[in-house]
DNA sequence: CCCAGATGTTGACAGCGACCACTTAACGTA
DNA sequence: TACGTTAAGTGGTCGCTGTCAACATCTGGG
């Protein structure tokens, strides 16, 4: 057949930004399939551009797929800084971090998937960087909630409390990320209730963190890691 | 034990047990590449069989992906039932079986990764059956340690107990899988010492749950999730 | 003893990621 | 204004993949 997608304006030889339309194509399809498994090649069809387009922008696929994380962790990164902003009482700015936290993977399974999925932990160890900045800042959100006294009172951020910090950041982050995991995969549920449920889980551990932050190993870290050397 | 194994000269045309040496094959190649992107025509080879008998085992890739998810629960199984063998105190038990939990996915990434990450959460919900049966059992061995006087008291498995058992059980698990995770995905670090991370996780947050198990709300569900029929 | 079904093989096909050489347009500079 | 360097897009190709269909070979139950 012929073209039935040709737009009644010729459209010129350069795209214009071509970058952000095959990473919206590739958010789309994402949230259309849940899977990463679709093709360079279709998202170059839906941005009317030729098989081969899309390699002038990214070298291959787990370079496109990263950049589609990226944004991931900026959508959330972006939730959960709303979600402190309606809020002034440190431990509801944390509550309502955690629900958002949780619901941004609900609503986008695949997406959080590919986020944490580790597809991108490629072989060669370390991720690649705009997708580690990316990660970082989420992070560091978490991790300024809790300092600014989320989990009851606030933590002084000097050097003697880092591991105490550490801690409580681990134990946080490991229960939201296990939640909202189980949640996606489906392996706990309903996913209607998962509001009920991220409170529920947060309250209930809450007392225990509060009472005592267990202090972690030295050499301890958390967050994306910086490639060695 | 039918046929011992294949003659060293010229391989029967019939391999004998296929089935069995294509899941292992792919654990093989799972656990050399920690990626799940190999090839049947891969594992075909490596049986030294035409490429396109694994066809006659495994309708399709995801097929067989499923039945090596089972085998990783089987193995998760096994090894949480070891470790519980060799400890009396309920307590210590169900530390044993976090322990060796996290072990399991930090010893098999992509293994982990491939029993929870959703690609056998297929768009048409509902997970292979193979698959879901084995996953259940683990969830069965964690509840039962909790039942059993895991987080401090025993929970008499009565109905009227059935949501604090439920609650227990998806915030130790959510803790458990987020933190085994975060681990396998070099979110956390240093994997070395993810005996003493799990250790001070679940230390960590045992006080709060054994003051304060959340009640969850009704028509919560924990575990492989029946497809709607 | 024989044949039906299970198991394995060969051949084919379209789609994919990735590479190459080529063309087109955009833009700073002379 | 002319130009040439280069980013952006095109078309062709290669080896590989998953899957299907037709055919070959073995094996066990009547």
């Amino acid at each position: 057949m012929s073209k039935p997608q040709a737009p009644i304006e010729e459209r010129p030889y350069h795209h214009g930004d071509l970058q952000r339309a095959i990473v919206s194509a590739a958010l789309e399809v994402l949230s259309e399939t849940q899977s990463t498994e679709f093709s360079l090649r279709e998202l170059a069809r839906r941005a009317g551009v030729s098989h081969n387009a899309p390699y002038k922008h990214f070298a291959d696929k787990r370079e496109l797929l990263a950049a589609v994380s990226a944004t991931g962790f900026e959508r959330l990164a972006k939730r959960m800084s709303d979600a402190t902003a309606r809020h002034s009482n440190p431990r509801a700015r944390l509550s309502a971090m955690a629900r958002d936290y949780v619901r941004h993977g609900v609503d986008n399974p695949a997406l959080y998937r590919l986020m944490f999925g580790g597809y991108l932990t490629g072989p060669d160890d370390g991720r690649p960087a705009i997708e580690r900045a990316a990660a970082e800042k989420t992070k560091a959100l978490l991790a300024e909630a809790i300092i600014k006294g989320g989990l009851g009172s606030a933590i002084a951020n000097t050097p003697r409390n880092e591991r105490k910090i550490t801690g409580a950041l681990l134990i946080y982050w490991s229960l939201l990320h296990g939640l909202t995991l189980l949640l996606v995969d489906r392996l706990v549920g309903p996913k209607g209730k998962s509001d009920e449920l991220s409170e529920s889980v947060w309250q209930g551990m809450l007392d225990g963190l509060a009472a005592r932050i267990p202090a972690l190993p030295p050499g301890t870290w958390v967050g994306p890691r910086v490639p060695a050397k």
